[in-house]
DNA sequence: AAGTGGTCTAGACCACGAC
DNA sequence: TCGTGGTCTAGACCACTTC
């Protein structure tokens, strides 16, 4: 993972040819551009100039230079060379581990029960949402997560038999859909909608709080092969947040 | 930006000894992982065993090899190999742009809009989420940005005057905090918390909303050089919605 | 057309850490 | 100890884009 992160200057004290890795590269213009020593849209100096200045190879500074476009920092195009950004972009990145590591990782037992389960030809505003052509059938499930028997997480999942076949005759007893879907269709794209809601009456059931309490609310959409796979609302009681660094 | 999404095979049709890049070495490799021919757990071949398979050098295999380690697929470590990761870990990026950057891009009219600005010595409860060591002076600013003529984000923000003294003359009523304090302290870590909440009285006016109306809710600490620099609450009114690929 | 970044190579040395 | 990944080099060719 790139590191956005980076602290003090190289020690030039004394004497010795010190030698410049790419992180050094990385560090030392990153240091200049924060200076405002070389300010938002400076043209910086071209890959063989650089490499000559730090004493180290072209492919060094192009490693270094490469990390900090990924980062945000500045922009490179061929023949136009590489500029400080503008508008330095803030990248949040966090990662969404299954419910279960989260609740363990926290120290707390984690439980996990099945609400209800059913096989049905998908509802209009479910082929809306999940761009399906037809109803298709498709597998509806509801469960609850939780941590040291206080309801960490409500989901109301919807999986798309067509996509995912297996599905209609997976026991969901004992291991959630979500779990197993990792398992049985790994490595897919997914779009992740956060937002805010109320509680209606199903909700403050089974999360234990009042008719109308806010509700954080994540949406999740997931395809494999360019077929949707499964849509999900996870539903966080009231104190829940997500929390992201950069 | 690495890409996790990877698609289609390289078309493996004809004879033509076809030359493969770094991309065609992560695609080949993932798609082996997908397909469940290298599952979870298993010891991956060597770098120099991968280079002379895919007939490129081993700097090129190595490059892709480091791009499938920072998407989380692969685990490396030196002497003990690369490993496919037991659970592939979801990793969500996304970007937060200056809301009214966020705002135009969406071909709607920003509106940015003064309410409240007043210095004073930090609140209790804020010396704590500030970490401050004493009620050091501050800067409180409550501030509306609209899309169209309609509220878009509430804004209720906290500077910390010790670490950015010039924002105590700065002039707030063009420009958003916010935008000031990216020109003037760039480059800042943060820790951003996601969450909901209800709309209390002074929220509801200010985003036309009514009062227990759900609110998305962001907050956002900032760092640099040790120090927190500012402290802000971010509300969105409901249908505010967060989207993530990933 | 020409300059700049993008990528590859073959070889080398180093550093970590499993054995 | 010694195999594996981490990094660097010097040189090369290519591909985009601006001029």
């Amino acid at each position: 993972m790139n590191k956005i992160i980076m602290s003090s200057h190289k020690t030039t004290s004394t004497a010795a040819p010190e030698k410049f890795g790419f992180r050094d590269v990385k560090r030392e213009v990153f240091e200049r551009i924060r200076n405002n020593k070389w300010g938002p849209g400076t043209q910086l100096p071209g890959e063989v100039e650089l490499a000559s200045t730090f004493g180290c190879s072209r492919a060094t500074v192009n490693r270094a230079m490469q990390e900090l476009s990924d980062d945000g920092i500045i922009e490179r195009r061929r023949k136009g060379g590489s500029h400080v950004k503008l508008a330095p972009i803030r990248q949040v990145k966090f990662e969404i581990p299954l419910v279960r590591v989260e609740v363990e990782s926290r120290g707390s037992e984690y439980r996990y029960q099945l609400i209800s389960s059913e096989v049905m030809a998908a509802p209009h505003w479910l082929q809306v949402r999940m761009d399906l052509q037809v109803a298709s059938p498709v597998r509806h499930v509801r469960c609850l997560h939780s941590a040291d028997g206080a309801p960490y997480q409500y989901e109301d999942r919807w999986i798309n038999l067509f996509a995912v076949p297996r599905a209609e005759d997976a026991n969901f007893s004992k291991i959630g859909p979500n779990e197993w879907l990792v398992n049985e269709v790994p490595y897919t794209n997914a779009e992740v909608r956060f937002g805010a809601t109320n509680a209606d009456h199903t909700i403050s059931q089974h999360l234990k709080t009042i008719d109308g309490d806010p509700i954080f609310l994540a949406e999740r959409s997931t395809w494999h092969a360019g077929v949707q796979v499964t849509f999900v609302r996870l539903y966080f009681p009231r104190g829940y947040q997500m929390i992201a660094k950069y």
